[in-house]
DNA sequence: CAGCATCGATTACGCGCGTAATCGTCAGCC
DNA sequence: GGCTGACGATTACGCGCGTAATCGATGCTG
């Protein structure tokens, strides 16, 4: 089952720290994107529905957990997008963005390191 | 406004060859989507209120051509994940890709290329 | 023990999307 | 010139999403 944006603002908070209490959740993601308790409550219940997110009895209240780990949910939008933009391919999307100027010195100095390694062991 | 996810497989038919018939673009996609010509014909017409694409006329029939450019729609669609999944940075996406193996060995050399020039002309 | 407050669950509603049938119009043929 | 066929335009419909109010259960508190 596919993650939306909405819900995905609230996996990003479960994946930041948990288990946590709906009310704690809330009080973190609520405000920045303008939503009501109620309706971050909704988001839950259906990340819940698509088993995205556990729910522990704790007293009065639940706490929530991820049950899909953030890698794995990176890993399948990246492909996604990797696929329909790129063909599958991961050098084109790189050089989209170095010809687009938005490669920060900071990534193409991480890039050079990061091929140095694959050169390496492989 | 927003290409979603069917508009795309139109307009990529038009990015490949333009300006075309609706009938042409449905003899191109509608068969392996799975889709009638008249969904086709639907998916053109919310690109055009869009304004995704343009048509001309031509005599009896329209012929239809991309408004926007495969590169833009790629650019945008390219950052947005970016943004959302690697705080907008290059690198831990490549990262990502090099750590569960996706990355081909055609991969590999094109982007030792590609940062071999970001080296140099930088 | 009865109310009240607090949670989660249920219900709501408009919008875009995926998928398509039907309608209306216009051009060409008999 | 009226009919038929080919187009585009309009309408349809269920589903997920964004956004939220309301309901119902349950535990605290006086």
């Amino acid at each position: 089952m596919r993650i939306s944006g909405a819900e995905s603002v609230v996996m990003e908070a479960l994946w930041k720290r948990s288990p946590r209490s709906a009310e704690d959740v809330a009080a973190e993601v609520a405000g920045p994107q303008g939503w009501t308790e109620a309706t971050v409550k909704t988001l839950i219940n259906r990340l819940l529905k698509k088993k995205a997110v556990e729910a522990a009895r704790d007293g009065r209240r639940y706490l929530y957990a991820p049950r899909v780990s953030r890698e794995a949910w990176v890993a399948a939008e990246s492909q996604g997008l990797v696929d329909r933009l790129f063909d599958g391919r991961v050098a084109p999307l790189v050089s989209h963005f170095s010809k687009t100027k938005k490669l920060s010195a900071q990534d193409v100095a991480e890039l050079k390191a990061l091929i140095a390694e694959l050169g390496d062991d492989r």
